[in-house]
DNA sequence: CAAAAAAGTTTGACTACTCAAACTTTAATG
DNA sequence: CATTAAAGTTTGAGTAGTCAAACTTTTTTG
């Protein structure tokens, strides 16, 4: 079994892997999101490649295995599953379970994963829209659009919020927004870099691109 | 915070130091118990020494000290909580839960294992009987006596079963043993180091005085 | 009580993970 | 394209935890 440090390892090269448009992650940025340093980094690359969890040439990019990607889901697997637990169970808040899923979903067993999979009725995606990969590893993105792509007097519905961050999930909230929340665009405006939009029975929000851009939706 | 092998052992030596008569946990007996060497078992007393977690004199007994013995209230219940979690909602085997708890002990926040705590209602006891200490680290153990130390045709209740042994419990679950199940001693025989017993609705087990000594009992 | 057994300690070595700091390679930019 | 800046690597050192094996102390027991 992968120790919690490859696991986390592992997972944040999945995620870097992701957002990059070579689909390759570097030593830099790794080491940022872990709050290591660059040498910790690269030692900890060597000792995966030699697992063959990712492949790497020295100086160039870094990518998993398809091992290494197993590891991966499977990990955002339980760290999704918990989170849906935390919230949907346990009632904490929307914006303090990641973190707490953070610890978590090294602990948890392939039994248990299964038992608080089944309890909650086969989840498909968490509290935050983000989906859950089923056990083999399959995941299904719903079709979605950044807010900040939306035109003014669209009519839209939130799927997922791309961003963990506690104060920016606070806000998100606070302002009535959550994965299958509706939304009427209001406005647009390209010079402020903003846009106005207004939940069912609520007041209209002023977001900036950067916000709407990690708010997804879906056009209804 | 304690690691999660400092958890460990501070768990081990409370067990260690309540059945012993002095009162102190030696060495070999916390080593065994942890599956590690003589040599690392000293060598982790002294680091604990050290963290003013344990008193330990050279080739002298260990016992712990307050702030010690606060970390190993504080595992149990996370333990315990956790286990009557898997048992009532998750509907784990009460035979299996034991390893379970034993890893996600180490993972709950205060704030995760009082919510849990909340949402089960407050236990009193795990599945197995044991205590649940609160959160300040009291412990209230119900009365109560092994039922090797019956008289034929006593009436008890079964309130604990003082061992984790999965093989044990399947046994205990199997014959209809539980706590709270009501059991009439139907004979005792010393010659042989058993006695029979039998539950409300069920057929007579036969107990060897070793079995019986592992389950307690209060008089009803 | 002397010899053997058990309990406890020390030493040297190893893995996993980490940092600081010096160093090398690659990328960016005037 | 020469010079910085950024990215990546190496080295030396340190902590946490572990084992094997030699050693010391205490306890048992014939
Ligand atoms: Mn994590
Ligand atoms: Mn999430
Ligand atoms: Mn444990
Ligand atoms: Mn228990």
């Amino acid at each position: 079994m992968a120790t919690e440090t490859v696991e986390n390892y592992i997972k944040a090269l999945y995620a870097l892997c992701r957002e990059s448009p070579s689909g390759e992650a570097g030593v830099a940025r790794l080491a940022q999101e872990l709050s290591v340093t660059k040498g910790t980094a690269t030692s900890m690359i060597k000792r995966l490649s030699l697992a063959r969890l990712v492949k790497a040439e020295p100086y160039s990019g870094i990518a998993l295995t398809a091992k290494g990607n197993k590891i991966a889901l499977d990990v955002m697997r339980r760290h999704r599953v918990i989170e849906t637990f935390l919230v949907r169970i346990l009632k904490l808040d929307w914006a303090d379970v990641h973190e707490e899923a953070e610890r978590l979903e090294h602990a948890l067993s392939p039994r248990i994963l299964d038992r608080l999979d089944h309890f909650l009725g086969r989840p498909s995606t968490d509290p935050h829209g983000d989906p859950i990969p089923d056990a083999a590893g399959n995941v299904s993105e719903a079709r979605s659009k950044p807010l900040a792509k939306c035109r003014a007097r669209e009519r839209v519905c939130i799927v997922r919020i791309k961003d963990q961050n506690r104060a920016f999930l606070k806000f998100v909230a606070d302002s009535g927004f959550m994965p299958g929340v509706n939304l009427v665009v209001q406005s647009v405006s390209p010079q402020s870099a903003s846009l106005v939009v207004r939940a069912a029975r609520g007041e209209p929000v002023t977001l900036s691109q950067i916000a709407a851009a990690k708010i997804l939706v879906k056009v209804i």
